[in-house]
DNA sequence: GTAAATGATTGCTC
DNA sequence: GAGCAATCATTTAC
């Protein structure tokens, strides 16, 4: 007698004692005890008392009657744990990855988080592009990492959860298993796996915000604008001596033009102003060279301009705050507002205020108000009148022209 | 190495 | 929020 035929001769050769078919007590002993053992046995040993015990003929009525209790079991355990909110560290640090670009669709994410991170310092010049591109390639490398982690997880996750759910298929012919039964346990298999995806998803964060400090670092490290920013945002501040307060456009104008930021434009002329007003003698030959140096272009170009026969019309297509005015000669200059001017004006501006700071000895001949022309004057109201006034009576040819005569050139 | 120059930051006022 | 004043931290010139 095989195996098979001996356990299936005893278990339906046992009967409840006044219901034939029915298993006893001692019946139902003996066919769990097989059960627990069953572990102990070899393979085909196993195998062959699970196939006698699947084809018992109560195996259906015993398999029918635990399904409902485990039923009634699952629907209250169920019952029991209600759909968890989403975890609100996970949300921060899903939100976290996204803005900084590590997660999400690739938008040259390194960049705009390298350009919000500049931003957020107070901005970026041209010739920090060094460090910007070093942050986004670092970024990428992170990002690069945690995508490939992230893929590792999910597919394991996904390798587990199919194992799993195979051996629970398997187990549903010897053991009853709802389809519900499947899923909860497939939901505490992703729980578990998000859990170590919020681990990598931490790293990430801490390192992103260490590579994000130490670029704010980086930047921290103050660099000398370049000799040309310098000279412009210099020029601009003497020609405008009077009022150096330039509009945000006339900042965003010179930060573009400087290649830096409205902020650092803006941080220029703070430091200028005080450091000006606390010790204007030591910076009258800075404020002299400009001067000089701005009525020599303007004379230039008017001279040009004369020779040509063509008026100097400094951005006549006129540019927010500066308009046009006609001269008493046949010149014609764009004048700034003294509040709100564009750079183009400024420039004009620059060589107005060099004009007349140059040819101070040549206004005092026929007015004497060369006193009232020194860079002292700086938030002198009366100041920008005489300027203006100045500037509106001589076109620059005309101005340059007493100066070459005064000097006999 | 040191002093001066300079860009940035901070706290305050208006 | 812009600007001032003081200060810090770094760069530059000597």
């Amino acid at each position: 007698m095989d195996e098979q035929t001996r356990l299936m001769h005893s278990h339906t050769g046992v009967g409840m004692a006044g219901h034939p078919g029915l298993p006893q007590k001692q019946d139902i002993g003996d066919i769990l005890q097989q059960i627990m053992t069953i572990t102990d046995q070899s393979l085909d040993e196993a195998q062959a008392r699970k196939h006698a015990l699947n084809c018992h003929r109560m195996k259906p009525a015993l398999f029918n009657v635990l399904c409902e209790i485990k039923e009634k079991t699952v629907l209250s355990i169920r019952g029991a744990q209600e759909e968890e909110p989403p975890d609100p560290q996970l949300m921060r640090l899903d939100n976290m990855l996204l803005a900084e670009g590590v997660s999400g669709p690739e938008k040259g994410g390194g960049s705009a988080a390298a350009a919000a991170a500049a931003a957020a310092s107070g901005g970026v010049g041209a010739d920090n592009s060094a460090e910007h591109s070093d942050y986004r390639a670092k970024l990428t490398q992170i990002r690069q990492i945690y995508h490939t982690e992230l893929e590792k997880y999910e597919q394991a996750c996904n390798e587990f959860t199919t194992h799993v759910m195979n051996l629970l298929r398997e187990q549903s012919r010897t053991r009853p298993i709802s389809p519900k039964e499947i899923e909860r346990m497939v939901n505490i298999i992703h729980r578990k796996f998000s859990s170590i995806q919020m681990q990598l998803k931490q790293s990430t964060c801490e390192a992103v915000m260490i590579l994000r400090s130490r670029f704010l670092d980086a930047r921290r490290k103050r660099r000398n604008f370049n000799k040309q920013a310098t000279e412009i945002l210099n020029e601009y501040f003497y020609s405008h001596l009077s009022n150096p307060y330039p509009s945000e456009e006339a900042k965003e104008e010179l930060a573009k033009k400087c290649a830096i930021t409205v902020a650092q434009v803006s941080n220029w002329f703070g430091n200028k102003r005080i450091r000006y007003k606390k010790n204007i003698g030591k910076f009258q030959e800075e404020a002299n060279m400009y001067a000089a140096r701005t009525a020599v272009n303007a004379a230039n170009a008017s001279s040009h301009g004369s020779q040509a026969n063509s008026p100097s019309t400094p951005n006549s297509a006129g540019s927010a705050g500066s308009f046009n005015m006609s001269n008493s000669g046949d010149l014609f200059m764009s004048v700034q507002s003294l509040n709100g001017d564009s750079y183009q004006g400024a420039q004009v501006g620059a060589n107005v205020q060099s004009q007349v700071d140059t040819l101070r000895h040549v206004i005092s001949q026929t007015g004497g108000y060369s006193e009232g022309l020194t860079a002292n004057q700086m938030y002198s109201p009366q100041g920008i009148n005489v300027r203006m006034f100045f500037f509106l009576s001589f076109s620059p040819y005309q101005l340059f022209q007493s100066h070459r005569a005064q000097n006999g050139t």
